[in-house]
DNA sequence: CGCATAAGTTCATCCGTACAACAAATATGC
DNA sequence: GCATATTTGTTGTACGGATGAACTTATGCG
């Protein structure tokens, strides 16, 4: 999932692009716009070199010279530097089970373009649906090569267990989908640097800022809107658990804002952790397992809702006191605190972030599964456990795809400087 | 646990530095000695700055000059390099339920120095233990000393849980120790590089060889013994988990040869991960755990054997067939296998190295730890899982640990370069 | 208006690698 | 036996990139 470099020797440009990431990266991670001078206490470079670091980055569009505000105390005021809006751009496309879509997101964090189809995409042709996505790509690419951004590369989320380096589907159980070469379908420009991952990795990602430390992400861009100001608010934890909720559950793992992914990409796969080996068959073929419990399925049916509920029926039997549904919520939390204590037992993790349909539950979650933790994590007397609602909005895989496309940028801005 | 550099701002030296350990790895990673000239097709290096290299490894006894062999084809012969024997040494501690004792260990991973001392320190006194770990380390010290070695630093490996940034020991409950700063009650030169593991751990890092792709450890190396011909031998996994059994059940999660420790030092507990949550209640205060199917005091007791009995007389019952002995060890099996499916669901690894009381066990436990791998890991269809026996010794984490402290030798030769 | 102050730029220097030519040590062909 | 081919290792020059000090620019303050 990221570029590999040529030759493991250093040379003298090795230098140059480390260094040139350094101060890029020293932009993007603070809060308020850095100048120069600023950039070369925080580096440790000198100024002489920040100042030519600076202006290739200028060039290259990915910082930005704003007007130097009004100055405070003698001297020459500084030049306030800011990551470019506008200028390059990333893209995630998603296939999800009810809707399909894509966001373009700018250096700044803001969404500057978006489409999404709704749909119902459960047991669906794979070929006719990426031809459909493909052709709304085309527009989304279209519509900011018109304004004259340039497209980093794309990601591709979805529902299901992705090898994400050989950029192959595996199966994708409530799409209907498996053993699949996603990318040609799309029909996209083949010159399109193009990954594909799992839904619930890149909306766990969506959930970290763009650099680390960086600005956290608004809760949900309204398209188009103009980037948020810069509050200097809290970044949120570097390394965490994000769980997404709904018909299954899947998980991604952040550590130093910096995804997990394992071996093949596989890592991540909650839904199917042992909770009750008696307990309920699962369409995986094991028993038991988290899903069971706790998704969105297993929940509705055992609060005696039908399966065509919604999460907000639940909420509102919830709310009414109704018993089948206080006892469908205690079990999927504690269910959820067996789970998430068999993670923080292996990985050691003490952050976790719910997301998708959790948020909404959470008040009627957290006690039961904060019991389980503290009876079942090892570690419980040292360790501070925070389980909250994730922050990130709708269609979070498409910004944490778009996300991670960016973060490459960042990580590599040498490769966008004219070498000359 | 590693050196951390002084600004992330890269200058001339970072390169050199970086370099020096890019040639020095690849000497090390080879079964066979390598020439300059091989070395420079090897990293992409010119051979004039290869030779440049070379030269101040060869000088701060990382790397040594073998005489060259008899050339087989036309031009200059070759000048083969290797590790350096017997010159920079790491020093692995270790404090376990029924000894103590230290290992010193070269760069060429030979044992060059031992110290074990058998005892019983369930419930003792950590002030009386450690003070007398610190005087055999002394006597070892002193030791290599005398033969003109330089020791790189220490780690001292504890069965418990330890806080690895911090240096503390949280509970370690076969000792009965808990709340510790073991390091000064060593009385140890202050000066000495020290750092503080939990032992299943650095016996997992015992499996893994020296240096990425280096030649495996032998598995029980002879104190004193000289080090054993590169013979070529196939390296061994890069990424797996290394299962420790014993009472309690630990793990170590290596991928691309490093440890991953998680945000304490607490990952791998895998011996409180969830098999049945109607099973026997566990001193960790839940229910169920591993610990309990596949300890060692609960697999001799499911087996009718007495706490006292070794696991010698296990096998024994084993190989005569006796049933409460089989139904034991299936039991075990199967919630071994269900634990591992648990990890191989989070984490995505697809090698397990069973170590500790495991190996000898393996025959009976192997076909329902596997059912239970296969009924229960999401990605099974595509892994290809690996359970095998661990290839480490006796002392496993002593070795570890030395082999850690020499592992940041090997990734920052620069500190031992003369810097003229 | 002159001075203090801080930001940003210019230029000589240093350091480490690249490149190319050369020296060293062996095999092979006649 | 000697010239030639071949490969290893070394030497010297060139080049790219960071450094540090001096310099320029732009402001506040007395």
């Amino acid at each position: 999932m990221n570029r590999t470099p040529v030759s493991l020797a250093a040379r003298q440009g090795t230098l140059r692009e480390h260094n040139l990431a350094l101060v890029a990266r020293a932009v993007f991670e603070s809060p308020a716009p850095r100048s120069r001078a600023d950039l070369s206490v925080v580096t440790g470079l000198t100024r002489a070199t920040v100042s030519v670091l600076v202006d290739q980055l200028v060039d290259a569009e990915i910082l930005r010279e704003l007007p130097p505000l009004a100055p405070q105390r003698a001297g020459r005021p500084a030049v306030p530097l800011t990551p470019a809006a506008r200028s390059i751009v990333g893209l995630g496309l998603e296939v999800n089970v009810d809707y399909l879509g894509g966001r373009v997101v700018d250096l700044t964090g803001a969404v500057v373009a978006e489409r999404v189809t709704p749909g119902d995409f459960h047991a669906s042709d794979p070929a006719d649906v990426l031809a459909r996505l493909g052709t709304l790509a085309r527009d989304l690419l279209a519509e900011v090569d018109a304004q004259g951004m340039r497209v980093a590369g794309a990601r591709l989320a979805l529902p299901g267990l992705v090898d994400a380096r050989a950029g192959r589907l595996q199966v994708a159980p409530n799409l209907g989908w498996s053993e699949l070469d996603p990318v040609p379908l799309l029909g996209l420009d083949p010159g399109l640097r193009f990954d594909v991952a799992n839904e619930a990795k890149l909306a766990g990602l969506a959930q970290s800022a763009l650099a680390h430390g960086g600005p956290p992400v608004p809760s949900d861009p309204a398209p188009g809107a103009p980037p948020l100001p810069d509050d200097g608010a809290r970044p949120g934890p570097s390394s965490y658990l994000y769980v997404s909720g709904d018909v299954g559950i899947g998980s991604a793992i952040v550590i130093d804002r910096q995804l997990f992914l394992g071996r093949h990409g596989w890592s991540g796969e909650i839904g199917h952790v042992v909770v009750d080996p008696h307990g309920p068959r699962c369409p995986c073929g094991a028993t038991g397992c988290l899903e069971q419990y706790a998704g969105k399925d297993a929940l509705l049916r055992a609060a005696g809702l039908g399966v065509d509920a919604q999460v907000a029926d639940l909420v509102a039997a919830l709310d009414a006191g109704d018993a089948r549904a206080t006892a469908a919520a205690a079990r999927a939390g504690s269910a959820l605190g067996s789970a998430l204590a068999d993670f923080m037992n292996l990985v050691d993790i003490d952050t976790v972030l719910l997301g998708g349909i959790y948020p909404d539950l959470l008040p009627y979650l957290r006690a039961p599964l904060l019991t389980g933790l503290r009876t079942r994590v090892l570690a419980a007397p040292w360790a501070e456990f925070e389980v909250s609602a994730a922050l990130v909005g709708s269609y979070a895989a498409m910004t944490g795809g778009a996300r991670l496309v960016l973060r490459d940028v960042l990580a590599h801005p040498a490769d966008w400087v004219t070498p000359v």
